[in-house]
DNA sequence: GTCTATAAAGCGATAGAC
DNA sequence: GTCTATCGCTTTATAGAC
């Protein structure tokens, strides 16, 4: 089946740019490099991607679908707090920009310092802000609810997922807490900061 | 006096630099950009540095310098609680992240992308480590005199290091809250969820 | 010290044989 | 589809005239 083998190369070079791109950065992973690692050659992979570009394009993309479908499952376990599912999020965002690197809003900041106005840098914005949007809106229900006091929730989000997305730098598995735990300590701050205190 | 129009000329490249990778990122910003914004041939910028890695370690220096003697003087305000000292700390750190991207720890964010396990780097996290102990103490004393409840300082440091590091990328000082008004939404967060309720 | 000229290497991308 | 070979360009860095 011809086919099928050609999307599971398609889908290797994706893999290997992803291990390429986490040693090396955006930038400096080169063609040769991602080609490599996925056992081919440069002129065989511009036979799945038009270019490099083209490839960053489709690798974020596949990223986001896969960050949007974890993020919209916390959102129907309606069982769950608001502040909960807000908690759960950030794990996955954590999780995704810590032992995958693969968040679309960490993308966006790798990228950012490459090539902050190109076409495509606009479009990982978009993309950027469409993650973002899961986060806000849960926050913003936490707040209307009542369980927090209100404030700009866009903002405070953004604080939180700094938080959460600067651990790419410095977490280390080996030497500190599971990364679980480092977030609920983290969450614990933020959350116990916007609690009201009732009466 | 030539001595000091040597260390002038070695100072604009630098600034040069700086204005440059702001826009291009480290590794995009080439020796050529460099130069030629601070007005000289590529040729000549290397009677001042042996090399980009050199320039780049430089650069790190100078900021280390900078940002340490900023950081160092608000130590020095005994008035001021330590929990309003760290704010201040944090509000410095974003200034230096969102304004001027001059800030250590940014520095070592954006060359780890593109050069994790050079000497650089590693030298890199050295300045990022004593960086942070700045805020760990400060945030330490906090905890020590009763003012907050005992935790983890070095890990929720990172945490708020983050929250304004995180500022360079979204930040927009056309359409976003003045700077100090969005890191002090950012410390009241945090700041009360680490205070002691006091009975 | 400053320049022009150029070396040496790496990059993305293409051509064309198989 | 896969490869080798190569183009055209950019990069860091050096040589040597002035």
């Amino acid at each position: 089946m011809p086919r099928q083998s050609d999307k599971q190369r398609h889908s290797d070079v994706l893999d290997a740019a992803i291990t390429v791109m986490r040693d090396k950065g955006i930038q400096r992973a080169s063609i040769r490099d991602i080609a490599e690692a996925a056992g081919m050659s440069k002129s065989s992979l511009f036979n799945y991607f038009s270019s490099k570009d083209d490839l960053i394009a489709r690798l974020q993309g596949r990223m986001s679908e896969i960050a949007r479908d974890e993020l919209a499952s916390v959102n129907l376990r309606s069982n769950l707090a608001a502040s909960e599912r807000l908690r759960e999020l950030l794990k996955i965002h954590a999780y995704h920009c810590v032992e995958r690197l693969t968040s679309p809003v960490l993308v966006t900041f790798m990228e950012h310092w490459g090539n902050p106005n190109s076409v495509l840098g606009r479009e990982q914005l978009a993309v950027r802000d469409s993650y973002e949007q899961f986060f806000v809106k849960t926050l913003q229900e936490c707040m209307d609810v009542g369980d927090f006091v209100a404030g700009n929730a866009q903002l405070l989000v953004r604080g939180m997922l700094g938080m959460t997305t600067w651990m790419s730098v410095w977490y280390n598995d080996e030497v500190d807490e599971p990364l679980s735990i480092v977030v609920d300590q983290f969450v614990d701050m933020c959350f116990n900061g916007l609690r009201k205190n009732v009466p």
